[in-house]
RNA sequence: GCCGCUAUGGUGUAGCUGGUUAACACGCAGGAUUCUCAAUCCUGAGACCACGGGUUCAAAUCCCGUUAGCGGUACCA
């Protein structure tokens, strides 16, 4: 049992990383890491007429933000098919497998999903394939004259599949209740339940972890491992991802929010998501929930995944809440943890973006803008909110909200009072935090104002919003010349 | 239709070797902060543990049934 643990993600190439595909990745690549075992990346791109370099390329890009890089790989399901087609063929040669010459039925996805119900319905009992029996010499002559045929697994008449899911258990299903499932498709592709059986042995698969909508198939992966003659990997199912309303997340219906580019783009840390994923199905028993990648490597346990289906709470129509506000949380309480220089390239990032960037704040200007992001990390979710909400600190073009601006410059006073302040505060000999702050509360009550109708006044003034952080920290870190500006620019606004 | 899985407050979860005022977090509501709040702190509301039967002195915890949701059932993956 001193076998090295070797696991894999096996995604479809869709053409992105969405969460539900995330979260799998990240089981297994937690339990390679516990176990020191290997994390293996396979694309299953058998029968994808769309796959493309593209379409893998987002998938990559989604992991390796997440820092999940496969420890090997990526492999490409479409380059074994000859050991798939080799395989089959050694099971119809050892009469565990036969060739159905039945014609092939046509249809689409959507046809082929009625015409499943349809057939069921009407069918009493399962009739055996009648090639099911045919002796391999005769199969074979009317294969090499050209006939087409697809290759079945004789799945035994009766008795029952077992085997013991990590996480659900003991499973059992009755062999009668599964067809003899097509191998090879008659025009000599290989199948899914082939492919993903022949591939996992051989790349030496010890722990298939994966989404729940394949613990009843693998009852049929099982059949094949048995008669291929091979060791039948330990086999851990995870619990579904659903999207608001409990329906399946859906690339067509949910879109680009679903997708973990998205959480890049819109300013998430990476260890943030790392770790609400973590606890979507899975759980360490106690109370804790912010937790280290090592942290979550140590706690980690399939005996500890829940069984039931989880919500991702995204809501594409809220600009402000547009993931789950748990994640939106957790993002903010990373950003307020970590090192304010490991904050600074994410938030460059975005206002590059934003084209708010400037090269100073990587030079002359370093202290303060990790300055600036100390004082408005309190109070942001995420990198992207330094762009948005953090854009007067980071531009002198911004919108002023309409309602700070009924709330704070209401009062006909403030015209001249705002004017006063600033001439105040530039003839400050020092302008600090202090200094500034005696100045106006000294200015209020000569002018027989209470300071903060001042104070208010003149945080929308400064950054066009009722909230932020406090008064003179905002001051002095526009600085003084941009304070004086734009308290004079705000007279305008007055009573507006 | 058949087979299977699941079922604790709005959400994510704990509790499930039976005995707790059913816990934690997010969210929500209210209060505090006389410099705001979408930050922070405090308080609170919110779950007859899907429903119905058992077993037991005692069940969210064990058993059976029902219902609902989901998954599978394909020459898709």
């Amino acid at each position: 049992m001193t076998d090295t643990v070797r696991v894999r993600f096996a995604p479809s190439p869709t053409g992105y990383l969405h969460v539900g595909g995330a979260r799998t990745a990240l089981f297994n690549w937690l339990f390679a890491r516990q176990h020191r075992g290997v994390f293996i990346l396979r694309i299953e791109d058998t029968d994808m007429q769309r796959s493309s370099e593209a379409m893998v390329e987002g998938i990559l890009e989604g992991l390796h933000w997440l820092g999940l890089d496969a420890d090997e790989g990526p492999f490409f399901q479409s380059s074994f098919v000859d050991e798939h087609r080799r395989a089959a063929r050694l099971l119809v040669e050892q009469g565990k497998a036969y060739y159905d010459f039945t014609p092939k039925e046509e249809g689409d996805d959507k046809t082929v999903k009625e015409r499943i119900s349809d057939r069921v319905r009407s069918q009493t009992g399962r009739e055996p394939n009648p090639y099911r029996d045919l002796p391999v010499e005769e199969a074979l002559r009317r294969v090499e004259a050209g006939e087409p045929a697809a290759i079945r697994l004789k799945v035994p008449l009766e008795g029952v599949s077992k085997f013991d899911d990590l996480v659900y258990g003991p499973q059992e299903r009755d062999y009668s209740d599964i067809e003899d499932l097509v191998l090879i498709r008659s025009d000599g592709h290989p199948l899914y339940n082939l492919g993903v059986v022949v591939d996992d042995i051989e790349m030496r698969i010890t722990h298939v972890i994966r989404g729940q909508d394949h613990l009843t198939n693998t009852h049929k992966q099982v059949l094949i491992y048995e008669a291929l003659g091979v060791q039948v990997p330990r086999f851990a199912h995870l619990p579904l991802i659903f999207a608001p309303g409990r329906e399946k997340l859906s690339k067509r219906k949910h879109g680009e929010i679903v997708s973990v580019t998205t959480y890049r783009d819109r300013g998430f840390v990476p260890d943030a998501l790392v770790n609400f994923l973590a606890l979507l199905g899975w759980s360490p028993g106690g109370d804790q929930e912010i937790m280290s990648r090592k942290e979550l490597i140590e706690k980690f346990s399939l005996e500890n995944v829940n069984k039931a289906s989880a919500v991702f709470n995204f809501n594409e129509a809220d600009p402000r809440d547009w993931t789950d506000p748990k994640a939106l949380w957790m993002n903010a309480e990373y950003m307020r943890a970590m090192p304010l220089d490991a904050v600074a390239p994410l938030v460059a990032d975005q206002l590059k973006k934003a084209a708010l960037w400037r090269e100073e704040y990587d030079g002359e200007k370093k202290e303060w803008f990790t300055h600036a992001i100390d004082l408005l990390r309190a109070r942001y979710r995420t990198a992207a909110d330094f762009a948005e909400m953090g854009r007067p600190y980071f531009s002198d073009e911004f919108d002023y909200d309409p309602v700070a601006v009924k709330k704070n410059l209401k009062d006909e006073r403030l015209k001249d009072l705002l004017a006063g302040l600033g001439r105040r505060l530039a003839a400050l000999e020092d302008f600090t935090h202090d200094t500034a702050e005696a100045a106006l509360r000294a200015y209020s009550e000569e002018q027989g104002v209470k300071a903060g109708l001042l104070i208010n006044a003149a945080r929308t003034a400064l950054t066009g919003q009722a909230v932020g952080p406090s008064m003179f920290d905002i001051m002095i870190t526009l600085g003084r010349e941009r304070t004086v500006e734009r308290l004079n620019r705000a007279v305008a606004l007055v009573g507006q």
